[in-house]
DNA sequence: CCAATAAGTGTTTTT
DNA sequence: CACTTATTGG
């Protein structure tokens, strides 16, 4: 296929009048993008601007007008739910089941690495291997080498290697750009290395490297993708790391079929690799880029919409857009501070139980939003007492949960006798005298040599007194991998449930949480089977390991969705509850260290008000329960981004009533704790003594323009400008914050 | 050499 | 609080 030419059958084709009555469903720049061909395109869209449907009609667009076959279409999205939903309105848009690929850029990476990774030197069977299963390989790594893991540590490694490979780089290509200062890095990660190709695994970190790799080493292989896929389509770009950008250019240079729509206010996963700047570098690395604004929000009121922009506009890098609405003003975003996480929970209960009864609204227009999956377990208690229904979105993975995982280790190592790590994981589940010392030895007599420990001419060495035990323990999973090759995906279940001994391991202990989420495995392997005839148990392994949210049942059940920030891009729901809105808790503190990360929890906090149609409330506690203590945190700088008249502020009438006396406000991250220790240094802060948790009036309105304050976690610094309630501070590091003077104590220099 | 129990510890977000 | 690692008893 001559490719040069690719581009003018496409010009031509536009010609043709349109089937689809297009503007009637778009405005102005969404049909621009729709229906730009010719050029490469860059779609900037801002929250709730309708970029779905843009990538769906232009994918009808693409077939209806332009003649290509959805075959020929590739779209590239981040989220297993995110690709699901996009085929579902292709489809729909399209009046039937259509053959084009939307998938996440892992597992499209991970098919085209079965069906074509023979050409460049990717073995047949390779298993994908998840965050977990990376670390416990750490550790024995680190083990190996003798390294204190207390000094060392394997998390830190773990994510180097992850960033090593976003970034394209191998061993040699990290020791030429000096990826890190640490010699130990070197070793590590050519040891994990050596450990993968031995054991033929892959990390997520290797499906894209690998492919890309390949695809830059073998001519024919790319030609054969590039015939393939004519036109690419990439969904939240801003989101794609520096590896994932180089595989997309690779398909779509120099031709230019492509068309990436992202917002960069909406990058919040630097902290994986993602490289917002892409979205700069993207009409460089393409020339005559058409770039097409999206600023038109259809979802959110007014207020919200202003709220949010201000909050956002504090960071500095960003590319600048002004989103404006038709919808009216809207009611006020609501500043709910509870005494303690508990009463935040109960507040949000009562809230929605109120609106539920009172408007007539349904459960499922309610969402409450939160920073850490640590978080949802008050609102689990609290809503179960209150009768709430509620559904969890993420949290406790279903393919994560431990019996999930040492099932599908079975199969695994069924598959692939080399896999070292679910040989570990299984091989004393359930308790069968074969230990850890017994697999170090098993493992040194085969895997290390290359040889499968099972089904093959392998001696296994171990000692005389465990022979026996694991001669048995081998001779189940040679034959588990007998009928792996022979059966149906469901029979070889059934057999391994019938044969390993776990099923009534678990029922002895009395685990029949377990035991259900073993049924429901077994039943998504047989929905799985029936939906794909001739797919393979491998098949199934591949989607369990890449859809890690999976599980998630899809019933249009009536019920609030508890969820996380970054769980919620995406999403939009009537009311959100934005929880946890304290500092420390988000602004995350671990993300307090660099300027970047802090403009990233901003982005995060941008990308949750967004979600909100109607109503938005910011809801946080005077005294958290996390992590086993109580925590008396201050209220997060975001909300004081919010400007003051779109704010209506709210609290908990036991604030300050005496039940919390023993609490300074919230001031030092992370300090102060429950106890009597909290009473030190009342300061001349205004006479806050125990028992008054506020400034007095008095004490801040000799508060003006240019005098000197110190904050207690910022230092000091100078004010810019006060209204008597709210000041503007310029820190002596550069910061420049604003801070409400009832809740923030600053003292005069 | 293995299993159960005790102490200790660090705490985000996800393909 | 929940999970991982060290210790001891079998």
């Amino acid at each position: 296929m001559n490719l040069a030419g690719r581009r003018e059958i496409v010009y031509l084709s536009i010609a043709m009048s349109s089937t689809i009555p297009y503007g009637l469903h778009l405005n102005v720049p969404q049909l621009e993008a729709v229906t730009h061909i010719g050029s490469p395109l860059l779609v900037l869209a801002g929250a709730g601007s309708g970029k779905t449907r843009v990538i769906t009609y232009k994918i009808a667009h693409l077939i209806h007008e332009c003649g290509l076959s959805p075959r020929n279409i590739l779209a590239v999205t981040f989220t297993n739910k995110a690709a699901g939903e996009m085929k579902e309105r292709v489809e729909s848009l399209l009046g039937g089941p259509a053959e084009i690929w939307v998938k996440t850029f892992h597992s499209a990476a991970a098919r085209l690495l079965r069906i074509m990774g023979g050409q460049f030197g990717v073995r047949q069977g390779f298993t994908i291997i998840d965050k977990q299963d990376q670390l416990s390989l750490m550790k024995k790594i680190m083990k190996t080498l003798n390294a204190d893991p207390e000094v060392y540590k394997p998390e830190k490694y773990s994510h180097l290697i992850e960033r090593a490979k976003d970034n394209l780089l191998d061993l040699a290509g990290a020791q030429k750009n000096g990826f890190s200062s640490d010699p130990l890095f070197y070793e590590i990660y050519r040891l994990y290395e050596e450990k993968l190709e031995r054991e033929n695994l892959f990390d997520f970190g290797d499906l894209i490297a690998r492919l890309s790799r390949g695809l830059a080493q073998s001519q024919g292989a790319l030609l054969q993708l590039k015939n393939r896929f004519r036109y690419v389509l990439v969904d939240e770009f801003q989101d794609t790391n520096y590896a994932q950008y180089a595989l997309v250019k690779q398909l779509t240079l120099p031709e230019g079929n492509i068309c990436v729509v992202g917002d960069d206010d909406q990058s919040i996963y630097g902290f994986r690799g993602a490289k917002v700047e892409n979205i700069l570098n993207f009409s460089r690395d393409y020339r005559d880029t058409k770039i097409v604004k999206l600023e038109e929000n259809y979802r959110s009121f007014q207020t919200i919409l202003s709220a949010s922009s201000r909050v956002i506009g504090n960071n500095p890098d960003r590319l600048g857009k002004t989103l404006y609405t038709h919808k009216g003003k809207g009611d006020k975003i609501v500043f709910f501070r509870a005494a303690s996480d508990y009463g935040e929970a109960q507040y949000i209960a009562e809230e929605i139980r109120d609106q539920v009864n009172g408007t007539g609204c349904r459960f499922s227009d309610f969402a409450v939003f939160y920073r850490m999956n640590a978080q949802s377990r008050v609102f689990e208690s609290v809503f179960t007492q209150e009768r709430i229904p509620y559904t969890i979105v993420g949290g406790l993975r279903f393919y994560e949960r431990e019996e999930i995982k040492d099932t599908l280790a079975y199969l695994r190592l069924a598959l692939n006798p080399l896999d070292e790590v679910s040989l570990r994981r299984i091989a004393n589940k359930p308790p069968r005298g074969v230990g850890e010392k017994t697999v170090d030895a098993l493992v040194r007599s085969t895997i290390d040599r290359g040889f499968p420990p099972f089904g093959g001419g392998a001696h296994p060495e171990v000692s005389p007194a465990k022979a026996q035990q694991v001669d048995a323990f081998l001779a189940a999973l040679t034959e588990l991998s007998r009928v792996v090759q022979s059966d149906q995906p469901p029979v070889v279940l059934k057999h391994l449930y019938d044969t390993s001994g776990y099923i009534e391991w678990l029922r002895k202990e009395g685990k029949e949480e377990k035991l259900k989420n073993l049924d429901e495995l077994y039943n998504a392997v047989e929905e799985f089977s029936k939906k794909n005839p001739d797919s393979t148990l491998a098949d199934f392994l591949e989607e369990a390991s890449l859809n890690q949210g999976g599980g998630e049942e899809g019933s249009p059940v009536d019920r609030v969705f508890l969820i996380t920030l970054h769980n919620a891009k995406g999403l939009e729901f009537p009311v959100v509850f934005m929880a946890g809105m304290e500092e420390g808790i988000f602004p995350h503190f671990l993300s307090g260290e660099k300027r970047e990360d802090l403009q990233e929890e901003r982005r995060l906090c941008y990308v949750g008000m967004t979600r909100a149609m109607d109503r938005l409330y910011l809801t946080a506690a005077r005294v958290r329960k996390l992590y086993g203590r109580s925590v008396d945190r201050g209220v997060s700088a975001f909300i004081f981004e919010v400007p003051k008249e779109l704010l209506e502020w709210k609290e908990d009438r036991r604030l300050g009533s005496g039940l919390f006396d023993d609490f300074e406000p919230g001031l030092k991250p992370w300090s102060s704790q429950t106890g009597g220790s909290a009473r030190r240094e009342a300061g001349r802060g205004g006479g806050r003594g125990a028992g008054l948790p506020r400034l007095r009036e008095g004490s801040t309105a000799h508060l003006d323009a240019n005098c000197r304050v110190v904050h207690k976690s910022f230092g000091s610094g100078k004010v810019v400008a006060t209204d008597g309630e709210i000041a503007e501070i310029q820190f002596d590091d550069g910061k420049k914050m604003k801070f409400m003077l009832k809740y923030t104590p600053l003292l005069k220099e």
